[in-house]
DNA sequence: TGCGTCATTATGTCTAGACATAATATAAGG
DNA sequence: CCTTATATTATGTCTAGACATAATGACGCA
């Protein structure tokens, strides 16, 4: 059996997930008022405020003033993506991992402080996996003159070392290039799955990376619970 | 200057947002423990553990018991991806969206009641856009009988009727085959975005599509806000 | 009839105090 | 010196009550 949910807050949450998921509940449906539920699970108002603000927070249901809570409507297809750093999804896969920088040059941007200019490959189980591009804002990150991205891969160490506030990645299929093909270890024209990236911290750009992946070597993927928001689902 | 937050637990948590993003509090620094935070702010320990409780939704920081609060480590790349439904997206872009259905057909399960399989095309500006097998499992979805799918796209219907709890999403690049690219009116091996998605309401499954793009006609946007995980940031 | 006003209602949030829990540090014992 | 009890500490959660706020509907006045 389930764990008991000693849990107050929980133990609401979960039956109103339940009621909401079995149909029972249906989109639009009104949840009974903060005071009979806490009256019927036998706890304060608060508990159950708090309960009923996680599924807000998990998209389940809508809280009015005045007009009470309603069961929400289905959701939009939404997906948390995670794109993880490289090196340790590769370890996780087993393989071993080996970054190999291919061009580091530094240009001169326009305005203000340079910009460090990075090419390279990742390596899985000594073939290559991806092709990398990336640009580093030296106005906004000073210290990457001081790392060694011949050794250490740029995103492993800006995940180690930057903080960052929002990002925006663009996914495409492309056909890889002569050039990347070779790089790549397959055939010209090859499909590829392309993925842009770019971060800022506030409103200063970050990084900018341009990831290349063989079609038949990668994959991303995303997953949608519409319960709690869990990251880890039991 | 910004809206005065009388709300005491939002001004705690931008207040130390902000330290974070500007810096001042690197990734491992300690956060004063809460009820030092409590008395600075002037409120009580409940308002300062929401509004850390906040903070670590939003993935800023980490809390251990008898060890403290520290500020999280930059946090991985994950990012909310929309996956919109085609009428509506190629609508946005101001061009004619138009379904056509190939082929409909009703297939026996092993064990329980029936699958619907449509294929068909998404056309924009009546050019091919978007190639989709799917297959709609009766046994969660007996209404999708009486849908007429040589009218309305598949998914425009389901996602006005069918409600669903979770979805995998899994995106790759592949190469067209001969049919495939014939049908989307490219070359033969043309890159092509290739989206899978399995949708369940609870633990049955509801419906399976497979959805291939022109990779010069497609791409997925993912955008990702490290803040407050605010939808819709002022 | 139409519109502004006011009371009602349900959520939104806070407080002050309490107890539970987990992880650490310290002390005791072999 | 290593292992095992114990005390400490900071988070995790709850309670009971209070006030704020927004939206609705009813009432009264022009």
């Amino acid at each position: 059996m389930t764990r008991a949910a000693s849990n107050p807050a929980r133990r609401i949450r979960e039956d109103i997930e339940g009621r909401i998921h079995s149909g029972a509940w249906k989109p639009g449906t009104r949840i009974p008022i903060e005071q009979e539920l806490a009256q019927r699970y036998g706890c304060a108002r608060a508990t159950v405020s708090k309960a009923l603000a996680e599924l807000v927070a998990a998209g389940l249901i809508e809280r009015r003033r005045k007009a009470g809570s309603f069961v929400a409507h289905p959701p939009v297809h939404s997906a948390v993506m995670t794109v993880p750093d490289l090196a340790e999804l590769i370890a996780a896969r087993g393989e071993a991992y080996r970054w190999e920088a291919r061009k580091i040059r530094r240009r001169k941007n326009v305005g203000g402080a340079d910009s460090l200019q990075i090419d390279g490959i990742h390596f899985a189980a000594d073939e290559p996996f991806a092709l990398e591009n990336r640009t580093i804002e030296l106005a906004e990150v000073p210290e990457a003159v001081e790392a060694d991205f011949a050794v250490e891969a740029p995103g492993t160490w800006l995940l180690a070392h930057i903080p960052w506030t929002s990002a925006r990645h663009v996914v495409r299929a492309v056909a890889a290039t002569r050039t990347e093909a070779a790089a790549l270890a397959t055939g010209g024209g090859a499909a590829c799955l392309q993925l842009e990236r770019d971060t800022w911290r506030g409103d200063r750009p970050v990084t900018h990376v341009r990831q290349l992946f063989r079609g038949d070597r990668f994959d991303l993927v995303a997953e949608f619970q519409a319960g709690t928001g869990k990251r880890d689902p039991g």
